[in-house]
DNA sequence: GTTACTGCAAACGATTTGCAAGTGG
DNA sequence: CCACTTGCAAATCGTTTGCAGTAAC
C-alpha cells in the first residue's frame, strides 16, 4: 500500500472509531467534529489547540475555540488523541490511532520534543506490575539537551 | 541518627546547597528564602504554591505570592525541587534532596498521586542510553485507577 | 419539536509583570 | 548607597463557562 492510500485508510478508520463512540455516547455527528478529526489525523507530531485553530482558518473553516476545545476532549476521551503538558501552560496533542507507543525527549534548552520509541522500555514498563494499582497508560518524559543545543554549546566554549 | 535528627541534618546540609547558589549566581540571602526552603524540606510530599503560601501564613510568616513562585524556581533551578504538571493546569513540587528517585502513579478517577519506587525500572531507563541526545532528568507518570477507586466501582456494580 | 452543539464574549484561575518601597551587601 | 527583592495590584494567557441562536435527530 502507498504512503497515501494509508492514510486516507487510517482516516476512514478512525472516523469509523469516532462515529462509533459518538453514537454511545449519544452524542452528535457534526461537520465541525469531523473537519477537527481529520485534521488531527494530518502528519502534524504535536499540536496546540491554536495550531488547530489556525490551520483551520486556513482551510476556511470557521470553527471556534470552545468547539475545538470541546472536540479535542471527545477525542481524548476515546483514545483517539493524547494530551501532553510538556513543563509549560499550554497543553499539546497527538494523535494516537496508528502512531507507535514511544516516549518524548524533551531538551531543556530549545524545548524542542521529540519522540523516541525503544520496544525493550516499553516492554519493560509493561511487564512491570505494581501492585495494588492497575495501570491504563503512561508518560515518560526525559528531559536533556539535544544534539544540535550541545553542538551550540560547544562552540561558546 | 535519629530520624528527627536526619531530618534537621537534611535541612542544614540543603541551606548549604542553597547558599552556594545563591553566591554563584550573585543572588541575595533573604529570609523569606531560607524560610521558603525550610518549608519545602518539612515532609510533605507533593505540595502547590498555595499550599505553600497558607502554610507560611499558619507559621505567622508573611511572604507575597510572587516571592515564593520566585524563590520556588531558584529551588529548581538548583536542583533542590522539582515541578510537576500531573495533567491538571495548577503545578506541583516536591523537594529532592535526600528524596530517592521515583516514579508517579496518578489514579485517574480520585486524581490522588502516589510515589512508586522500583530500582529495576530506574536501572532499566538508566541504562538505555538514548544516542544524539543528553538525558540530565525524567518523569514517569503511570496513570491508571488506584485500590481505593477499584473497590468503589465494584460495589457500585 | 426537542435537545445538544456552536460561537461569542465574559469569567476564571494560575502565573507573571510593573512599580514603589524596603533591605542586603 | 546601589541594586536586588519584596509585596501589591494589575495584566496576561490558556482554558472554561453561560447563553442565545442554530442544527441534529
Amino acid at each position: 500500500m502507498t504512503k497515501e492510500k494509508e492514510k486516507i485508510d487510517i482516516k476512514t478508520k478512525v472516523r469509523t472509531l469516532f462515529d462509533n463512540f459518538l453514537f454511545l455516547k449519544h452524542c452528535r455527528k457534526t461537520s465541525e467534529r469531523y473537519a477537527i478529526l481529520d485534521l488531527v489525523y494530518s502528519n502534524k507530531e504535536h499540536f496546540d489547540i491554536e495550531w488547530l485553530y489556525k490551520e483551520m482558518e486556513k482551510q476556511s473553516f470557521r470553527v471556534s475555540r470552545s468547539t475545538i476545545y470541546n472536540t479535542m476532549q471527545l477525542l481524548v476521551e476515546c483514545h483517539l488523541a493524547q494530551k501532553h503538558q510538556f513543563g509549560k501552560s499550554i497543553s499539546v496533542y497527538e494523535h494516537t490511532y496508528g502512531n507507535d507507543l514511544h516516549h518524548h525527549l524533551i531538551c531543556n534548552s530549545c524545548k524542542k520534543v521529540m519522540e523516541y520509541k525503544d520496544p525493550g522500555l516499553i516492554q519493560f514498563i509493561a511487564n512491570n506490575g505494581m501492585k495494588r494499582f492497575t495501570p491504563t497508560h503512561y508518560s515518560l518524559n526525559i528531559y536533556g539537551i539535544c544534539s544540535a543545543c550541545s553542538r551550540k554549546n560547544k562552540k561558546k566554549i
